[in-house]
DNA sequence: TGTCGTCTATGTGTATACAGATGCATTGTG
DNA sequence: CACAATGCATCTGTATACACATAGACGACA
């Protein structure tokens, strides 16, 4: 009975609290992404669970989905890890994207709806003001959502999943790229290229222009080179 | 002590099942895969636990991959179901499949070894045989490899998890694609064009023709049609 | 002193128990 | 007879218990 109510009261602290299943994975892929948890490191279920006060069970469910995602890698056994990828894998990711940004810019140029076109001119015009601002934040964020539009614009499901998909996976990787100086004024110029070559409807421009935007602004060797001093 | 022997025998039985969440999965996606479940149909975790005799547990690990693969979907409180793709859905899919194969077919006319195109090449030769003997369920398979080559010959271990993803999920609408007259001849004549592209190096011709092949293998109105016909 | 074996501690994998939510059926009322 | 409300059954979500696997430490023997 005494038990009961300490659960009872658990429960409340957990709803209180809102740690859902899907929070964890947030909370998770955050600590991964924003480099508090560096590849290789340990996710222990019980510390995780102590640590967000819920039972092993959705911890597992969370880990299971960031497996899923592939943040982290599990094995029999073992402990889940942050999972540590190695240059030519990195690689393989960065030309992945830059393979999909071409197919959304392509499919965009030809699909786009006169609406969507606009709303891509008009705030990627915008965007100038931030460049002039050498706003990195905001830029940084405003990036985030035009090549969201892109992605949307391709008016394919799939596409947008694997693109999405792919970003998640790459974010560890991609911080503070707008530091570098001039890359502010270097992206908006590309994205000129792009924009341009969307209201044109012209998709094998709009294609290269995605292309060597996303290769020029990975470099990959570079970022997993500095990424890896940091450990 | 009684409880535990109990617990001890069904272990043992388990594991001389060797039902391992693995296989679940592997038996799960299977079922769906080959149309024994059709879209909508619910996967209530209790009947898949005393089915495959094992408890609740693992089969809600199973659900969580099936969920992740895109095979299964789930919603809070509500049993999981056999996702239920609609036609703009599947259409985008087969476009993605599209793209990625004609991605394939130029990285693997850059990057193929002399190896890999050597055995590309005689393997396509081979099937030819299957061809003259109408062997569809060999040259079904011979086709599974084909394009695994081409996947593998890109070189770019990312590009293969994504085409191989979409590959698994268009599977439960690709059943009997070689039954139809004259379509392993028209299906080895379009092999050809893309290995002839491919040993040459032209990396343009062999994206495009990647991209024909895979759009004309699927024509996914006419699968989702009879798809739906049979619900 | 070095190496191998065993023992223990920690952590994962699975089973089971229980609380909450949802959907359906049944009953009551207009 | 139809519709709404309530109760019940069923299933999911989470907690907890227990058995197994693995790794690291300690001791024995060469």
């Amino acid at each position: 009975m005494q038990i009961e109510s300490v659960k009872q009261v658990r429960r409340k602290e957990i709803i209180r609290a809102g740690t859902t299943v899907e929070q964890m994975v947030r909370a998770i892929a955050d600590m991964i992404v924003t480099g508090v948890m560096s590849p290789g490191d340990k996710l222990d279920e019980i510390s995780l669970a102590s640590r967000f006060d819920v039972s092993r069970t959705p911890v597992r469910e969370a880990l299971g989905q960031l497996c899923a995602m592939g943040l982290v890698g599990r094995e029999p056994n073992r402990s889940a890890v942050v999972t540590n990828v190695n240059e030519r894998h990195l690689h393989s990711m960065f030309e992945a994207m830059a393979e999909l940004e071409a197919i959304c810019a392509r499919l965009s140029a030809q699909r786009m709806t006169i609406d969507e076109r606009h709303a891509l001119e008009a705030e990627h015009r915008a965007s100038m003001q931030l460049v002039h601002r050498r706003a990195e934040e905001e830029y940084a964020t405003h990036n985030t959502q035009f090549h969201t539009r892109l992605y949307r614009g391709a008016h394919n499901d799939h596409i947008y999943d694997l693109v999405t998909q792919t970003r998640a996976r790459l974010a560890p990787f991609r911080r503070a790229q707008f530091r570098l100086p001039g890359r502010l004024a270097k992206s908006y110029d590309e994205h000129d290229v792009i924009v341009t070559a969307i209201m044109r409807a012209d998709a094998a421009g709009a294609g290269q222009a995605a292309y060597s935007h996303v290769s020029i602004v990975s470099d990959a060797s570079t970022v997993f080179a500095s990424a890896k001093e940091d450990v």
